[in-house]
DNA sequence: TCCAATTTTGTAATAATTACAATTTTGTAA
DNA sequence: TTACAAAATTGTAATTATTACAAAATTGGA
């Protein structure tokens, strides 16, 4: 709890007051969790960071400070994968690439400003998401040639 | 049953066999719905065009075309909303638009050749998504100003 | 302090997908 | 054609992420 904390929660706090949230210590810690580990968790993985932090915490309350901030705009909605969404506060434009071996999720920045084309211009365009699927280079060196079957998430059991 | 559905069900299985897979009458008639309606269907929606056609269907089976399909690249999955995979056997490059009010999803050329940039040559890129949310023209129109908070989808119950 | 509004929690319900074993269908060799 | 193994299909049950909902706890201001 050095200054440093401090100013970081207080910065968080001022953020959702910003948005109207009222800065519970739920949503403060979400927020900071997704602030400082840029992993893109999943609610799950978000409830298994925070739970020895929060004993009482209950799932319901991460889906419930999720939707809020998805509401407010704090946060966005990464459906890379199919069953399970990630969320990311930051909240510049940028791509994600998930490599289909070992799952994590990373950042990159998108080379085009816009994918959008012209013939869509009597669209409303709200999000724009690019993806993209592979091995990252981790995953190459150990053995992965690149060339398996399209992976297949298997429903990924919640850890323990 | 003329002569050009006919010619149809011929390219469909050769393209089965191509990718060596047993063009069974399942897999014929999901693949030809696929090719037919570009609506980027579900499994449930699949299952529901389909279940008239071959009264003995079951969804597992369903599930099972797609896996294979997808296995061997015939089809890809629109992971475009959380809870719903979708599927498209267009295989050249494009994004997808999802209106946020009726859930359409549909085409369009994206820009950019590639989005990914020269920072990620160390990744193996097997598949490339765009995806836009948003306001289709038809939503628009019928009293949607735009401005609604973030769709959340409902879990849609299957249609009875 | 007190109270209404908000937040959090626990539990049950929902629904997409998968696991799996039984049944049916199919291709082919005899 | 017949027989049989391999592949495909089916039905059912299990899994699991998410949502619904009502009760309990907390909170901010009068
Ligand atoms: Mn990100
Ligand atoms: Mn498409
Ligand atoms: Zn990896
Ligand atoms: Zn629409």
């Amino acid at each position: 709890m050095d200054g440093n904390t401090d100013n970081k929660e207080k910065e968080i706090k001022a953020l959702l007051k910003g948005k109207k949230i009222r800065p519970s210590i739920i949503r403060v810690k979400v927020l900071k969790y997704l602030l400082d580990n840029r992993n893109h968790p999943t609610a799950d993985r978000l409830f298994s960071a925070l739970e020895n932090d929060i004993p009482t915490l209950s799932r319901t309350s991460i889906y419930n400070t999720l939707k809020t901030f998805l509401d407010e705009g704090v946060v966005s909605e990464i459906t890379i994968e199919d069953g399970n969404s990630r969320y990311d506060a930051f909240t510049g434009k940028h791509g994600h690439f998930i490599c289909e071996k070992c799952g994590g999720v990373s950042d990159f920045d998108v080379k085009c400003a816009t994918c959008a084309p012209e013939s869509l211009n009597g669209y409303k365009i709200n999000q724009e998401h690019v993806y993209l699927r592979g091995l990252c280079p981790n995953c190459i060196k150990s053995g992965g040639d690149g060339n398996e079957k399209n992976f297949r998430k298997k429903r990924c059991k919640k850890s323990s």
